[in-house]
RNA sequence: GAUUGCGUAGCUCAGUCGGUAGAGCAGCGGCCUUUUAAGCCGUAGGUCCUGGGUUCGAGUCCCAGCGCAAUCACCA
């Protein structure tokens, strides 16, 4: 046997676990005449809402009910139909368990809402419908109707007395017990971590009520809601690399939008007051914990406002989104911290506890940094000697006021308690390039930036609106740009020309959304708030490259 | 980009000093009408991430690569 064998043009052999489900679709077919990927079914209840209709009452009055009917019938009288007060239900869901007992089937079927099971006995069903249960594989989608009663160890369930196909699923499911853990196959196999790990799927049930929660406190409060260009001539709003990418019929160079604020502002021109857009951003840039390259913000821009109008604002949102959270903790059956020494609302993020009790800590970049370094800000020469302290060697090279920053951030961030939510407030301008410089005091600026649990969720500023001045700030930034940054960073003439339109004064704002998920959802990892995050593309056997080079 | 750790059956994981590749779940064939990670009997399942090296012999040691994670850097 050991001459050659054809070469056969192998198709990617499926695993035997595959197979014996194709045989098993093919035999509900054929065999059972079940329709495998299932019909249009009306009437469905979701099954938490199935369970919700479960009664006690209507469940021993009828098994009481039933049984004297078999007495009755043992004896020779007459079978008098068996009055039924349980509520019926059509339900439909995913197969999580499976045990075979014989002549009785108990499983569980998972959707959306939670897990129920349906007990399929083999003298209460169609003989096929009785196989099909029988053989129904983990992952199956399956429809059930019949009466919600519970078995004798009192698990709530649906005495089926029909089932059907929804669909055959063709996949080797995860583990039943440990579920999907590996990190890597649940952001690739999402679909599958839903419903193998049904906290993945409330983690985004939460993230979709948060953001809904967000449009109605600000449309409450007479924000507009703007859609504004993702693909855009020029990159603008921000100091990230864009993605590049091509329009062929105008054959024209665009970039995704790495902010919104360049034309959300051009909408206060526009005679806008108050708007604000919940927007995708893409940033070709690192990725890790905190950051994926297409993310969520949310960007507001008050006309007549200030970066303490958006304080106030922000302040509001982030309190009453940890308010209902916590009703939503508390609802869910969850751990609820008991009020902090702030009044509360607290959750949990990971191992804090942080208060969201009004009003949050605010601190002056000053005193900050007077706290953090123990010198003023301004006596450069303290500032340079305590940056030699702390080992920046690169600070000879650096402006004065950079080498503050560098400071700041080395030993005045980490003072800032990650269990309150804290405002920064009033950055010096030489690091805050666009912003627009107190009047009483330019060597300050209208900005803050807010921390909770140790991460930046956004920054506010009283915005710039003279055109001459924004013309100048742009063009020497423009000048510091490297040679791989001039490639897309571009002066935007537009909107310096909607500037000299005249824009109002204006309060803005920005907070990372996916941020504010996670620490509202008590979520480690910007990946476990962002569906499908951006993934190394796989390649097959892990090891492509090295079998056909580059 | 740097450092560290990890990569073994569909999934979750063991694998000792370098000496013939293991378990549980899932699968397949049986038994069972009250299970709660059901149980029992039987059975099948492997590119030990990829490539190279050391060795009589490599899942194990060394080198390179790929992927993931953590930390750091980058990220108005």
């Amino acid at each position: 046997m050991s001459e050659t064998l054809p070469e056969e043009p192998t198709p990617l052999s499926e695993s035997e676990i595959v197979a014996a489900r194709r045989a098993k679709l093919k035999r509900f077919r054929d065999e059972l005449g079940f329709e495998p990927y299932g019909q249009r079914e009306d009437g469905l209840v979701a099954l938490a809402d199935a369970r919700a209709r479960f009664s006690e009452e209507a469940h021993v009055a009828y098994e009481s009910a039933a049984k004297e009917a078999k007495a009755a019938a043992a004896a020779g009288g007459a079978v008098a139909p068996v009055a039924d007060g349980r509520a019926q239900v059509k339900i439909a869901g995913r197969v999580v368990q499976h045990r075979d007992m014989g002549k009785l089937v108990f499983l569980f079927l998972r959707d959306a809402t939670g897990d129920l099971q349906v007990s399929v006995s083999k003298s209460a069903v169609s003989a096929q419908a009785f196989e099909l249960a029988k053989h129904a594989d983990y992952g199956d989608i399956l429809v059930a109707e019949g009466p919600i009663g519970r078995t004798n160890k009192g698990e709530v369930c649906v005495w089926a007395s029909a089932v059907s196909l929804g669909a055959k699923s063709l996949a080797a499911p995860p583990e039943k017990w440990h579920g999907l853990s590996d990190p890597e196959l649940r952001y690739r196999r999402r679909y599958v971590d839903m419903y193998a790990n049904p906290e993945t799927a409330k983690v985004f049930a939460m993230r979709a009520r948060i953001i809904s929660r967000i449009r109605r406190f600000m449309d409450a409060r007479g924000y507009l809601e703007v859609e504004t260009p993702v693909l855009q001539p020029i990159a603008g709003g921000a100091a990230a690399r864009p993605f590049t990418t091509h329009h062929n019929a105008l054959d024209m160079q665009l970039f995704m939008r790495i902010a919104p604020e360049l034309y959300l502002k051009r909408c206060l021109v526009g005679g806008m007051r108050k708007v604000y857009e919940i927007n995708r951003n893409y940033r070709n840039e690192g990725i890790d914990r905190s950051h994926n390259p297409e993310f969520t913000a949310m960007e507001v821009y008050e006309a007549f406002g200030d970066y303490g109008t958006m304080m106030e604002l922000t302040e509001s949102l982030i309190h009453d989104l940890a308010v209902s959270m916590v009703e939503e903790r508390r609802a869910a059956g969850l751990r609820v911290e008991e009020k902090g020494p702030n009044g509360g609302p607290v959750l949990p993020w990971g191992d804090l506890a942080i208060d969201y009790a009004k009003p949050f800590v605010r601190v002056k970049f000053e005193d900050l940094f007077r706290r953090g370094a123990g010198c003023e800000m301004r006596d450069f020469k303290a500032v340079r000697a305590k940056a030699r302290e702390l080992g920046l060697h690169h600070e000879a090279k650096l402006d004065d006021w950079l080498v503050v920053n560098e400071v700041f951030e080395e030993c005045a961030e980490p003072l800032i308690d990650p269990c309150r939510p804290t405002f920064v407030t009033d950055y010096p301008s030489a690091v805050s390039p666009l912003t627009r410089p107190h009047r009483d005091d330019p060597t300050l600026c209208g900005r803050w930036d807010i921390f909770i649990g140790g991460m930046e969720v956004g920054p506010a500023y009283t915005e710039l609106n003279d055109p001459d001045i924004q013309l100048a700030k742009f063009t020497e930034q423009l000048k510091g740009a490297d040679d791989e940054e001039s490639t897309f960073r571009t002066l935007d003439e537009d909107f310096i020309e909607a500037l000299r339109v005249g824009m109002p004064p204006a309060g803005g704002l920005g907070i990372g959304i996916d941020r504010l998920v996670m620490l509202l959802t008590d979520s480690a990892s910007i990946r476990d708030v962002i569906l499908f995050p951006l993934l190394r593309s796989m390649s097959a056997g892990g090891g492509a490259g090295a079998e056909h080079g580059e």
